[in-house]
RNA sequence: GCCGAUGUAGUUCAGUGGCAGAACGCUUUCUUGGUAAGAAAGAGGUCGUGGGUCCAAUUCCCACCAUCGGCUCCA
């Protein structure tokens, strides 16, 4: 039953982009067709149009031309071509002509959808469209609800996905089999901007962006530096229970490391453009594993070393592209959670077993369930990024070892193609963001690679020397991008131990004013973090300006407290929760603080 | 980088070819309160930046910059 309203949908949504497509070329004869498929909550389609022929404002227009196309009583009917019939039908349309010859080209079954009225209308000649699609759709126009969809926005997309190809014009659309759901879904994006990171940053002085100081480099105010510390303590302690150690290194270094490291020739474009001082190079570290090699070289490893996990909290800068910059998710200037495990063979597995474990604790403490590892292989046949591959059994033994890794520890996963790093396959840890768009939080990386490249051997207990085994492992990725992700998770409800403000006293009037200033000295010598606000406003401004903020516990003194020689306690999300002794108080608080309570 | 949208007070946003507007925030004064907005007064703007058209441009045109939504890329 749900499969088949399922079907029912993604047909409607698929028959809607058929009409957009009838309506565009209405509009402009000339208009050439790409694709146009379902996605979730809607579907798009792909035109080819003369710059500058569609602004969005258009596209209300293309909506009311659809509205009338499906009060026509549509028919879709489905028909199989020859590739000849499908030439001569797509003679002015290339892209489907170019589908069409690949269809032909793999002997795949070429279908075509016409779609024009059921019965003959006087008013509209010519209303007839085909498209070729391999459906389905659904049988006539009349299924579909003409309040229920809305075509959304404009952007660009180059053909078949490709940056060398075309850009096209692509038209978004949302739609649903009721008004209701299409309704929901619109208050739905309404309530999840309200959890935006970049909206509560600003409104809980997280971070800002400055224009003069440069885009992608967020600048961390007081709270916002507070809660992240809090994630940096929390996981450098971690980090050194399971035997890290920390280092320091530079933010940038000499060319001659990034020749050897390989970034130049595979990450130039994502890095920034070299100082030059005294005729030397210097580039800002993208990454830190060649700083760290370093010191792992600094001399000659024995196994018993082994294995050395080196951490750093690094502070790397990488030249993204203007477009995709966004809020703390995506910058040019970042700290990364990173840390190079230095193995033999026989460790290996073991190590990334550990950091699966590691990963999972931590997400356990931030409350996060909804994430997927991905395993990350390389596409062999992308010359441009795994072209000088020369051992192709190590990468696949990588592989097989965090597959193994992955399966041994229990956990699903879905293998990505074309998804590892120049150096080696990797798991990541996915998860989406309160747009339902996806990201990397969490990455292992195994790599033969950098050992030969950069001299990296150990001593074994025979007294050869083995090249040795990295893994190349972040937890928390970036603690900005933790950060943005904890505060859209939490809506800015940030846990008892990481809210910067924990309570706030709000004596009723200024009589209560020594016995709150005796409540902050007691609930302060117990390491609370506790203020008094500024008293000139009413009670309930006060309390209205501390929810606000978000703050967790607002505690009330007035006579009654002074008299009963207790608090009023109101907890955030929870109201209320009447008089309570301050011993008491001490105690909820310190426990949800040391269990971390989410 | 590319396609599209946006840029006006600290913030969120109205508005206009002819002296620049609201709400919140901020400052001051009054108010001393019982669980999400007490009252009044005041300060605050090169209308993103630079060109152009015009008697006159925040408004129209061009370029650039930044932000947002996509595409490609990615922690």
């Amino acid at each position: 039953m749900i499969e088949k309203s399922k079907n029912k949908i993604e047909s409607i949504r698929h028959s809607l982009s058929h009409l957009l497509a009838m309506a565009v070329l209405e509009k402009f004869p000339e208009a050439k067709l790409g694709i146009g498929p379902t996605i979730k909550n809607g579907f798009y389609y792909d035109f080819a149009l003369p710059a500058g022929a569609l602004a969005e404002a258009g596209l209300s227009d293309l909506e009311k031309k659809i509205r009338e196309f499906i009060k026509q009583d549509l028919e879709f009917k489905k028909e199989s071509a020859t590739f000849a019939e499908a030439k001569k039908l797509f003679k002015d349309q290339p892209y489907k002509l170019e589908l069409a010859k690949e269809l032909n080209k793999n002997k795949e079954k070429i279908s075509i959808y016409k779609t024009s009225p059921s019965k003959p209308i006087n008013k509209l000649t010519n209303l007839q469209f085909t498209d070729l699609c391999a459906g389905p759709h659904i049988k006539s126009t009349k299924e579909i609800n003409p309040d229920a969809f809305r075509l959304t926005k404009l952007a660009g997309a180059y053909w078949r996905g490709d940056e060398k190809n075309k850009m096209l014009t692509r038209i978004y659309g949302v739609a649903f089999e009721t008004e209701k759901e299409l309704k929901d879904y619109l208050e739905m994006l309404e309530v999840a901007e309200k959890c935006d990171h970049r909206v509560l940053g600003e409104k809980l002085d997280l971070f800002m962006v400055d224009e003069e100081v440069g885009k992608g480099l967020p600048l961390w105010l007081p709270n916002g530096y507070f809660v992240r510390r809090k994630l940096e303590n929390f996981m450098h302690e971690l980090e050194e229970k399971n035997g890290y150690k920390h280092v320091l290194t530079p933010i940038l270094a000499k060319e001659d490391l990034y020749k050897k490291s390989g970034h130049l020739a595979h990450y130039k474009d994502d890095m920034y453009a070299p100082i030059e001082i005294e005729n030397e190079k210097y580039y800002l570290k993208p990454m830190n594993c060649p700083h760290h090699h370093s010191i792992y070289k600094r001399s000659k490893r024995s196994y018993r070393e082994l294995p050395l996990r080196l951490a750093e909290f690094g502070h790397v800068h990488r030249f993204e592209r203007s477009g995709v910059l966004s809020g703390l998710l995506r910058v040019r200037g970042f700290t990364q959670n990173d840390s190079h495990i230095y193995t033999d063979e026989a460790s290996l597995e073991n190590e990334i077993i550990n950091v699966i474990k590691l990963t999972r604790e931590v997400y356990e403490t931030f409350g996060i369930k909804d994430y997927w590892f991905r395993l990350s292989l390389p596409d062999f046949k992308n010359k441009e990024k795994y072209g000088d591959i020369k051992n192709k059994e190590m990468w696949e033994q990588g592989s097989a070892i965090l597959k193994k890794a992955l399966k041994d520890s229990g956990h699903e996963f879905v293998e990505a193609v074309g998804e590892a790093t120049f150096y080696g396959p990797k798991i990541d840890v996915q998860t989406k963001n309160i747009y339902g768009k996806e990201d990397t939080l969490s990455t292992a990386q195994v790599d033969y690679y950098s050992a030969s490249r950069f001299n990296l051997y150990y001593a074994d207990k025979d007294n050869t020397e083995k090249p040795i085994i990295i893994v190349h492992r972040a937890i928390m990725g970036s603690f900005d991008r933790f950060m943005a992700f904890l505060i859209e998770k939490t809506c800015g409800n940030f846990p008892l131990w990481l809210s910067p403000i924990q309570a706030v006293i709000l004596p009723i009037s200024e009589k209560q004013n020594a016995y709150a200033e005796k409540i902050l000295g007691e609930l302060k010598e117990e390491n609370i973090r506790v203020e008094i606000p500024d008293a000139s406003e009413t009670l309930g401004k006060r309390i209205r300006e501390a929810e606000l903020k978000k703050i967790p516990y607002i505690l009330v003194v007035g006579d009654k407290e002074i008299e009963a020689k207790s608090i009023a306690v109101r907890q955030r999300g929870k109201g209320d929760l009447g008089l309570m002794k301050t011993e008491k108080l001490i105690e909820k608080l310190k426990k949800e603080i040391s269990e971390k309570t989410i």
